[in-house]
DNA sequence: ATGCTAATTGATACTTGATATCAATTGATA
DNA sequence: TATCAATTGATATCAAGTATCAATTAGCAT
């Protein structure tokens, strides 16, 4: 009988393992709840350094089961490492800031429409695509206001 | 007077170079005209192969040069090395071969027309965008064919 | 509950991609 | 041609991520 608040998302990575027939591990357990409790998206990286009493190729492997099973998405980074945020809807893009990195994410019905429509002009068969929006943030947005030489 | 086929293309990478007060150099002119040959993206590890007489740092550094210089442009790839290829056209998007990665460029209005108009929906100033359509390409599709089953 | 066995873990070593260092070289200009 | 800053490239180093494999553990059968 799940009562769901925050340990049903929990709950939820950790299914998306038991879902591919994998163990229910402690070291499983811990990957999967500090991701839940990070709310921007997160590198490998951090995610070993959060959690030092796990080994960094559970940390890797943990993430990647995750991303086969559809829970994590895979953001690339072009200047370093990709960064993972949870899957909360089946197909979105997302907004990376520019000047701070936060990450967020959006779903957008004319996006996926003329993506759909792009078929007829592209050589080949669509089989998916991708998409970032570079932004500053409302935060960076009100950090350079406030810091501006006007004083 | 340019009169322009191969050639051209080779000096308008150097060009790049040149308009950054970068000196002309037999290393970058190494690099610059090797690109051009390549009619695929290509990785900068490739670059090195194909390169021994130039070293690895001088090649990773002319590659960032073309890319500040907006003459390549960088194309995050997953699982693996970014790849590079020739910006042919100010704004454009790729199109990548899930099997074999073969790189292609497209532009489309509507897709353009429809970024700008997602800036009423999302929070903070949009400062860019970068799309890339997975494709299986018309090359793949046809070996996949011949080589079907029931052969 | 106990034992069995395959799945899992994690320390270590390694691979790959890329950058930092810095003495030697070279291009541009006077 | 002399000068000198820009450039080069061998080397070391860094960073991200994977392969190995002995030790551990989860899940199941009894
Ligand atoms: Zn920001
Ligand atoms: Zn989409
Ligand atoms: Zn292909
Ligand atoms: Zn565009």
């Amino acid at each position: 009988m799940a009562t769901a608040t925050t340990e049903s998302i929990s709950v939820n990575l950790i299914n998306a393992l038991d879902d591919r027939g994998l163990r229910r591990t402690s070291a499983r357990a811990a990957v999967t709840s500090r991701i839940e409790q990070i709310s921007d998206a997160f590198t490998a990286e951090q995610l070993c350094r959060e959690l030092p009493g796990v080994g960094r190729a559970t940390v890797y492997r943990t993430i990647r089961h995750l991303v086969d099973a559809g829970a994590l998405c895979k953001l690339p980074i072009l200047d370093g490492a990709p960064k993972y945020s949870i899957a909360r809807v089946e197909h979105h893009h997302h907004t990376i800031c520019s000047r701070c990195g936060a990450v967020g994410e959006f779903r957008h019905s004319t996006v996926e429409r003329v993506m759909r429509s792009l078929g007829k002009e592209i050589d080949g068969d669509i089989v998916g695509h991708r998409m970032e929006i570079f932004i500053t943030c409302n935060s960076c947005l009100a950090a350079s206001r406030s810091g501006e030489s006007g004083g």
